[in-house]
DNA sequence: ATCGTTAATCGTCGATCCACGATTAAGGTA
DNA sequence: TACCTTAATCGTGGATCGACGATTAACGAT
């Protein structure tokens, strides 16, 4: 039998115990704005160029006026952005406080 | 006409253009596989532990067996974790180097 | 060979995502 | 006021998610 204990697998032996999972739901939240190509681009553009009108989002990506407001919607819900009102026009802008966030948290892992 | 000017929004009048955007949907991608708390605590559990039995995982979370199958099947196909089988069991394990990989891609944001 | 354990898979259900066109609301302009 | 532009919202449809119980497959042990 001293074959069956040469095959022991190197699992790791410590107890489970889940760590501070209090921040599992923020970083799932903040990833979750980040789960999406289009978003993604939204966000790079937004970093890149401070401040953007929607107008200019949509004639930058291939998708529908209206499901680029619905991205730029998950967008702000998640805290990743803010839009400003300007006229008839709306200006969005990074929240880099919540930019941190998520860095911070998956740079954590 | 001088109040108009003077209302004015900061919008950033730098021409649009994208950054370089193929690797969107690789943040995308893994991005997707932690936007999920269930998942974010599956991690950091592999993490903080270098290896685990997926048995150990389901009595950690409050999810059926299948369910937390499920989240490690999704964290497999992005390349997060690795599953080796130990006789009956399976042991999973960091994929350090994806990891990183999204670590760097967040950081690059 | 049979039984028990472990984990993946199947099938289902409701909820949500994502895309779109159409419509509406709000603000400037003529 | 009437018109135009801009962007949010509505309503729809198809696809996927997330959860579960039940079943199956793989492996050890008796």
């Amino acid at each position: 039998m001293a074959k069956k204990k040469a095959k022991q697998r190197d699992c790791d032996p410590r107890p489970v115990s889940l760590p501070d999972d209090d921040c599992a739901e923020e970083l799932a939240q903040l990833a979750w704005a980040v789960a999406h190509p289009a978003r993604v681009r939204i966000l790079r553009l937004l970093i890149n160029r401070e401040t953007c009108v929607c107008g200019e989002i949509v004639a930058e990506l291939p998708l529908a006026q209206s499901t680029v407001s619905q991205h730029l919607k998950i967008l702000k819900e998640s805290g990743m952005i803010n839009g400003e009102i300007d006229g008839p026009k709306v200006c969005y802008c990074i929240n880099t406080e919540k930019l941190h966030t998520l860095k911070d948290l998956v740079a954590a892992l």
